[in-house]
DNA sequence: CTGGATCCATAACGATACTG
DNA sequence: CAGTATCGTTATGGATCCAG
């Protein structure tokens, strides 16, 4: 049976998972600072961007604008700006950053538990950043 | 409430996930070639240097080298050397890399269903790997 | 066959200063 | 406040050739 066919048959037993939809995603994911913004957004529900240049302690607002953008473009974040003085600008996860943040939570528990983790207490880099936890999404921070 | 006793009373009921133990590891997953390598032993059981070229379109040996290298320091592949002429190198997924490989699933299958993505078809780029397929442990290719 | 060594292009990331 | 502009450093991945 050619490699082809035998895939295409499993996949319709749904016995294939494809790494394609990926495509696009793996760049976002694969950044530095993207899934903390993504959990630090999520933990609060809406983070203004001085406020994030807190949480995520270490970032230059070169480097988290350019990822904000990337997230928009993903549809990961949206954007919301406020015509006052001083500006405002809020960001929030859309549906797809609620799931990608959730999604993710089995590799962190994978992470957490697997055999090379001797580690008790978080690293200082990153016990630095407020926003390396996950918090639910049903008690946010005010 | 300070949010240091906050968060470690949420980390007590288990409410609260922690990136901490990702350092290292997002470094890992965030590489290009990672995942999919890891996919593609998983997939074969095991597999061979060129065997592992030939799985990756596009990779070059320095690469492939370099993310082996990598991936062996993690604990998630070993390497096992046969003394033979010609030299048979073998890779295969230790116990934590075939935990990582289905830690993963839930994310392909996020992005595979989410509004982004219109593609019925795996893209061009993709399609040509014959790793980016995830198969069913149990049914080896041979 | 399995890589190591070398060189190069590009992109990611950071520091700092500045603006509407 | 919310970024942009500029510059520099480092990290990443590829191409090619070579060696045990």
């Amino acid at each position: 049976m050619l490699l082809t066919a035998k895939v295409k048959e499993m996949q319709n037993k749904n016995e294939v998972v494809c790494y394609c939809p990926l495509e696009g995603i793996i760049d976002v994911i694969s950044k530095k600072w993207a899934l903390l913004i993504i959990n630090a957004i999520g933990n609060y529900g809406s983070l203004r961007f001085n406020r994030l240049i807190e949480e995520l302690r270490g970032i230059s607002p070169k480097t988290l604008a350019d990822t904000l953008k990337q997230l928009q473009n993903e549809q990961l974040i949206k954007r919301t700006s406020f015509a006052e003085i001083p500006p405002r600008v809020e960001y929030s996860l859309t549906k797809d950053g609620q799931g990608l943040r959730e999604a993710v939570v089995p590799i962190l528990k994978w992470a957490a538990t697997r055999q090379g983790s001797k580690r008790k207490e978080c690293s200082l880099a990153y016990r630095k950043i407020p926003a390396h936890k996950i918090r639910d999404s049903s008690q946010k921070i005010t």
